[in-house]
DNA sequence: AACGCTACCAACCGCAACGGT
DNA sequence: AACCGTTGCGGTTGGTAGCGT
């Protein structure tokens, strides 16, 4: 494949255009088309590459293109045509007449990739962010645990198989620890993380006894940490996993048929898509007055509100 | 007024795909 | 099949306007 030399011959212009150059590259597409791009600026008295001349002609002076911003309607298409093509600007901007890729690219990177962040979904994924930060009250909340754990306090028998049970569903619920996103505000890794869970998890001995689980390791039913975790909001029974590998590859197969085959969504970190309905889906309609600052303010998706839920339950409160 | 910070967006860069020879 | 030229695309950069201190 030969790359063209373009923009790296001496002498041609950069940099922003002319109100003079913007006339004359108009003036000369409307008389003749603009036929080789390569050969284009001579013709038509310009001093820049072909390749300036077609950005500058597609994304800013092409008679169709509709400028202003972009409407609800406009918004809610990209954000379901990107949950579905990922990054295929060129194929998103085929569905929003009068919009170019460059537009809609800079649409999304200034606003709603971080309205999407505000809202804790993970924008290249669309589903809840499954970072640190989401996984932060969680990790606290062991943290105090284990600390009241080392102080050795003389907990009622019951009270302690009704923290550990609260404790087993955190862990088994957990917001996944590692996120494959490329998500910026990751700032602890992975093994950080991991290093944080397990040491949460090196149980007392007294323990053991009041579990009822499994006399040699009290934990030994929560789920790998090691393991990437899939969301557990459904049952975790076979005929359900069966049901969401069957249901995740009709779905894959319909991706492939909308994408042409490219499905920058999909991760092998991700749970099946089936099992986790994308949530810009069904949360579109708020974004427009997403104005709030914490995660924590928003409708979150239904994996979260459990969590949510179990964090104000007064039994909780007693493990803080 | 000066400075720093942030948001926005036009434009550039480099790679990939495609078609012609 | 290999090469070359052209075009398309997505990621990134840099200029600048707006705002707060």
């Amino acid at each position: 494949m030969g790359r063209s030399p373009c923009c790296d011959e001496n002498g041609l212009k950069k940099g922003p255009w002319t109100l003079e150059e913007d006339q004359k590259l108009v003036k000369y597409i409307k008389e003749s088309g603009h036929g080789s791009w390569r050969a284009l600026p001579k013709l038509a008295g310009l001093n820049r590459c072909g390749k300036s001349c077609r950005l500058r002609w597609t994304n800013y002076l092409r008679p169709d293109i509709k400028r202003g911003k972009f409407s609800q309607e406009e918004e809610q298409t990209i954000l379901n045509l990107h949950s579905i093509l990922g990054n295929k600007w060129s194929a998103i901007a085929s569905h929003l007449p009068g919009r170019t890729d460059n537009e809609i690219k800079n649409f999304w990177n200034t606003h709603l990739r971080k309205k999407l962040i505000q809202m804790g979904i993970d924008p290249m994924t669309h589903r809840p962010r499954i970072d640190i930060f989401s996984s932060l009250p969680h990790l606290i909340a062991l943290a105090n645990l284990k600390e009241l754990m080392d102080q050795q306090q003389p907990w009622e028998e019951a009270a302690q198989m009704a923290k550990l049970q609260c404790l087993q569903y955190l862990l088994q619920n957990p917001p996944s620890l590692s996120s494959p996103s490329n998500n910026m505000h990751t700032t602890f890794t992975d093994m950080e993380t991991m290093d944080i869970s397990n040491s949460l998890l090196s149980s007392p001995p007294q323990l053991a006894s009041v579990q009822g689980l499994d006399d040699s390791n009290p934990f030994s039913r929560l789920p790998d940490l090691q393991i990437p975790c899939d969301y557990r909001i459904s049952s975790s029974s076979k005929d359900d996993t069966a049901q969401a590998q069957a249901q995740a590859q009709a779905q894959a197969q319909e991706h492939a048929v909308l994408s042409q085959g490219e499905n920058t969504c999909n991760s092998t970190w991700l749970p099946s898509s089936s099992a986790v309905p994308s949530v810009t889906e069904t949360l579109i309609s708020n974004l427009g007055d997403a104005s709030c600052s914490s995660n924590f303010d928003v409708a979150a998706p239904s994996v979260w509100l459990d969590d949510h839920q179990l964090f104000q339950d007064p039994l909780f409160h007693n493990l803080l």
